[in-house]
Formats: C-alpha cells, structure tokens, sequence
DNA sequence: CTGTTAGCGCCTTCAA
DNA sequence: TTGAAGGCGCTAACAG
C-alpha cells in the first residue's frame, strides 16, 4: 500500500552518509564499523523501512535461503503434520519455504522439481510421489540441490532419507494383537508394490511369527490405498463364517473405509472385533471408542530432515561433495492404545 | 547432486552460436526470432539443463512471481483446504507459493511479512491471526505489495478482503433447524470479540426472529475457541433441566468437545439432541450419525482470492495504484445435511 | 532479425 | 575503519 518502490541500500547509506559498502557491513555484522556509525546506519535503515533485496542478495551470494518442499499429498493429514513442522524448523533455521502439493501426480511433482531449480532452492525435502518409483525417479537424482526423502524411500537413488521404520511398527501392531491373545487376525495393507506397504505387513507378519502364529493369507486383503479399497476389504473380511478377531489397517484411508464398513455392519469394537491402524488420526481419540494406533514420529522426523538437509547445505553445494555417505535413517513408532482394541476373552 | 554451478544463459548462447539477447528472446518467445535459431537455442539450452536464475531475472524484472501465503493455523482444517485450493491455482498461474503458518501467533506472523517483504513477493494472501485484530495491523497495512485477506477481515484495513458471509451462515442453520421444529436450541459460539463468531450468532438470532422466535440467552454460551470451552459449555448446556433440543457449534474445536462431551453423557443424536456445526470437517461424514454442517465455500474463496490478487498486482506494483476501490467479497455458506439433525417430534 | 550493452541491488575484495 | 568498484545472471533498450 505504501506508495513508489522501496529503499535500496544506496539510499540508505545517503541518508546515513557513509558508503553502501558500511551498510552492508553494519547490516550483516560482517566486518568492524565503528560505534558512531553503526548507530546512524540503524537509525537510517529504520526510519527507511529497509528491508534488504534478497533477489539482489541471492544472486551476489549464490544463496536463497529458500528450502523447497514438495508434498506428495497435502491432504494426507500426516503429510501435514510434517509440513507444519518442518515449516516451523525451517523458519527459525532462518530459510523461507516454497510449498509444492502434487497431489500423488508425477507431472507436477515434476514441474515443481523444475520450478525449485529456477528459485536456486538451496535444498529440498522431497516426499515423492508413490508413481515416481518405477523409473520417474531421473528427476530427482538429477536435483542439483541437496534433497531429502521424507517417509517414501526411492531404492537405488543416492539421496538422504528420514523414514519411519516401518517393519518396527508393523511389529508393535502384531505384539500388542498377540499380547492381547488374537490368533485369527487380518491386515487390510494396500497395494503390495508399495514398499511402505510391505514392510509394514512383514513387520507384522514377523512379530507373530516371533511368537508362533502364522498369519492365514487369506486374511490378508491386498489391493489400493483408497477408502473404497478399505470399505471393500472390510467387507469381504467381515463376511466369513471365521471371522477375525482382529483387523490391522496399515493406512489412514484405509482404516477409514474399515470404520464405515464397520458402522454398516453394526459391528461392536472392541468387543465383537479390535481394530488398531496407523497414525494419529485428527479424529482417532473421537470417534467412540478411541482408536488404537501405531504413530509415526512426525516431529522427529520433520526435525531430522530439516537438520539433515541444513548439514548438507552447509557442507557443499552439491549433495554428495562434502564425501560424507547418504544416510537414511529410521525413526521408531510408538503404540497408543485406546479403545478399539481388548483382550480376546471379553468377545464371547 | 550433479556437479558444478549450473549453465548460464551465456553458456546457452555459446554453445547454440548467437547471443544472449537471442537466448532470452527466444524462451520467454519476447522478440522475434528465426526459425532456425529458435531451434538451435532450444536444443542447446535442453542439453545443458538450462534453468533461468529466478533471482536474476527477478533483480531486472521487478518482479518475483512468488506469492506468500501467510496463514494463521495451519492445523484448522478448512484453512487447509484454502491452503490445497491457493497452491494448486497459484501454480496453475505460474507462481510459487512460500508457505507461512503463524499459529495464532502475532510475532511470528510479523516476522514472516517482513520476510515476504525481503523476498519481494509479488503479493500476499493472509489469513491474520486472532490477536491482529487490535491494533497490530500496522505491519499489514504498511504491507508494500498486494495483499488480499482471507477469512478474517480487519475493519479499517483498506485490503482486498475474501470471506464467507457469515451471517448467511448462522441464518442457514438457523432455517433448517426452525424447519425441523426446534424452538429451544442453543450456540456453542466462542469469543464475542471474534468478528466471525458474533456474525454467525447474529445470523442465527435473525434467522429464528424472521419466524418470530427469540433465542434464550442463557442458551447462549460464550468463552473461546478451544474444544476445551466447547466441551464446558456443552457440558453446561446438557445439565439444564430444560434442556435445548438441538446445539449449533460455531467452529469446528468447538463442535469437537461438544461431540465428546455427548459422548460422555451418553445423550443419542439426533434423538435426543440435533446438532450442526459448522465447516466441512474431515471427519463429518464418518462420525455416526453423520455431522450436519453449514459449510464455507473453500474453492470459490481460495480462486477468488488468488484471482483478485493476481489482478492488483498486473495492475500495478502498489495494491492501491491503480485507483481500484478495495474489493470485499462475501461468498456463500452452504447447508449440507446429514444424520445429526433431525425433526423434534421424533424426540419423544 | 540479431548483437551489444547498461544496469537491477547487493556483497566483497582491494585500496586508502 | 571506511570507501570505491566489479560483477553475480538476466532483460530491455538500442544499434546494426
């Protein structure tokens, strides 16, 4: 609103009548200015409203301070919890961020890669898109900016990533399960190319096998990642004469079309069937009983990315100069427990 | 991750044989060029990677083709979906969005505008915080680039505005329940202070006056925006002898511990209480029975904010230069029913 | 149609 | 301790 275009560095400097080059010093506490001078400079700046071209700046400095990330899918309300925290961490590290959502679609996520590398991003944390893994992945290990991987590993692509350990909460689901007496229990765990997906029903798998159980494969309902997936699965599930006792859904989607198929059904948790699922749900402590759930550390996770990618940054422009290894590393979940799971001897 | 600084535009014009001058005209197709030059840029610029440097080009444009998009909660899920909804069309138009949350939090809402300002976005679409509204619009009103406000308006403020008729929203609610033949009906309505709040209140009490029904004021529960004074108040409403058969819940914390506290008091909607709420949570059509809600238009708001934005700043460099008025659109709610209101003869 | 050139605002030598 | 000057990569005005 305020009118004409703001000062430049010059115009403060006349106002305070020294050199731009003392402004720069003062301003940047870079550099010995005497007391006197560093108090006008101030002044001048201040009463100027200046506020320093960080175009101008980046292009001299070959820095932006602009972090890049691009969101698989912002609607995911785990996705945005990371968001909200690694936009916190990254503004108090000093650096803006340009916010891309492509919406699970390789061709935005591709624009938007594009679109990072004309903003000289300094880095990027990536949750890439689940399509980007068969091969889309040139893109990204062509990213000329240090980048991250959040929760989605690309196999053979040499980037840093943080990711949940996924086997580890597959197991936490089945030890809790077991600890609880279920024997009969079903997973509802996706598309089987997912990577995430299979870890997470390996993990599962393995913690009752640790105790002697072996899963019945046809309990286990392999198809997408939707809510209809979900609703579909439950379903067929739900309509055997030996139904299971307990059902682990290894999504957020999914354990919502489970809960709808459930609701239909007038199916009682935990009594007639315990149900435990993945994430802190916004509504999982609502809807009645709570649900069960293993949680991914999103804050860890979110802090680990960001210091990561920071470290790289300040190493070297280039990812791998600095000769440090990739890393990628593993964050524990954590069990909640809540209603919607109970012994097996309160069902009949 | 590939090495070295990346191609320049006079690498570009090297390797094609002809001049930076050609290079530029011909990406950003300005200027007529020849066929066959036309050709051998493009073909060298693809080979080396070209990206033009945003920073450069912005430095001797005057312009950054980024928006910043400062919201106030990022965890509040309608203004998420603004979030989803600005991103989405922002880029559609070619601009990056930089991302700033500032949690209610005035200070960190002022540190990101002078943030943006740095930046040299060339606009800004904000949701203010709460707390803004006294006073602390300075830093807004002294905003030096484009500015539309979203959601919440500041009076005084001479911005573009983009916000949902709330009055018509409160009267909606209103009509419906009036419609089912509730007279005795309660608000869970937050902070008075709140501008949003006390029109949607407004909007309710002109809604039932225009059937010549007056609202009970002890049915009238103020206090905050928390799930916490929701489920006080809830709590406060349901232990009245005379109970209000139905509840409107101004805002979706709000209407959160009101769900929990029926939970807990075992109350039956809609049999023994209707209740509508307000926004499209996530969660609304997953709870039993489902939430009747007044919903904002998210999509409308998010394209005619970015659109409105998009025009002040084609317009001219400052919001106001181009003798425009400020533009303050009201957009309007909607009522979407679902199993949480019924008619009240169903009551007993 | 194509090339040459002057800055945009800033930081950083280098000289005083 | 302070000031003068060059140049980051790009676009636009001007010259050929």
């Amino acid at each position: 609103m305020s009118a004409g275009p703001l000062p430049t560095i010059r115009e403060v400097a006349q106002l305070a009548g020294v050199s731009v080059a003392t402004v720069s010093k003062t301003l940047n506490r870079t550099g010995k200015v005497s007391e006197g001078l560093r108090e006008r400079v101030t002044v001048a700046a201040q009463k100027l409203g200046y506020a320093p071209h960080a175009s101008a700046r980046s292009l001299r400095s070959g820095a932006t301070r602009i972090l890049g990330l691009l969101v698989a899918d912002l609607a995911n309300p785990y996705f945005l919890k990371l968001v909200e925290n690694i936009e916190r961490l990254s503004s108090a590290a000093g650096y803006s961020v340009i916010l891309c959502n492509s919406a699970e679609d390789p061709e935005r996520e591709e624009r938007h890669l594009g679109m990072l590398l004309s903003q000289r991003a300094d880095g990027a944390i990536v949750i890439p898109t689940r399509r980007s893994w068969n091969g889309r992945m040139a893109a990204l290990s062509g990213l000329p900016v240090p980048g991250v991987l959040v929760d989605r590993r690309i196999e053979g692509l040499d980037l840093d990533s943080v990711t949940t350990d996924n086997l580890m909460l597959g197991r936490l689901a089945a030890e809790h399960l077991d600890g609880l007496g279920h024997r009969r229990v079903a997973v509802i765990m996706g598309s089987p190319e997912h990577q995430i997906a299979r870890h997470r029903l390996d993990g599962f798998r393995a913690g009752f096998a640790a105790r002697g159980v072996t899963l019945e494969e046809r309990l286990i309902q392999k198809d997408n990642f939707s809510e209809e997936a979900g609703h579909a699965a439950a379903l067929r599930l739900l309509s055997f004469s030996e139904r299971p006792t307990a059902i682990f859904a290894t999504n957020n989607h999914l354990a919502l079309g489970l809960l709808r198929a459930i609701g239909e059904q007038g199916i009682s948790v935990p009594e007639d069937l315990s149900v435990i699922a993945v994430d802190e749900l916004p509504w999982a402590g609502l809807v009645r009983p709570g649900m069960t759930v293993v949680t991914q550390p999103s804050e860890a996770i979110a802090e680990m990315a960001v210091s990561t990618l920071l470290e790289r940054i300040s190493g070297g422009r280039s990812s791998l100069k600095n000769g440090r290894d990739t890393v990628s590393v593993q964050l524990q979940p954590a069990l909640v427990v809540r209603g919607s799971t109970a012994a097996i001897r309160s069902r009949r």
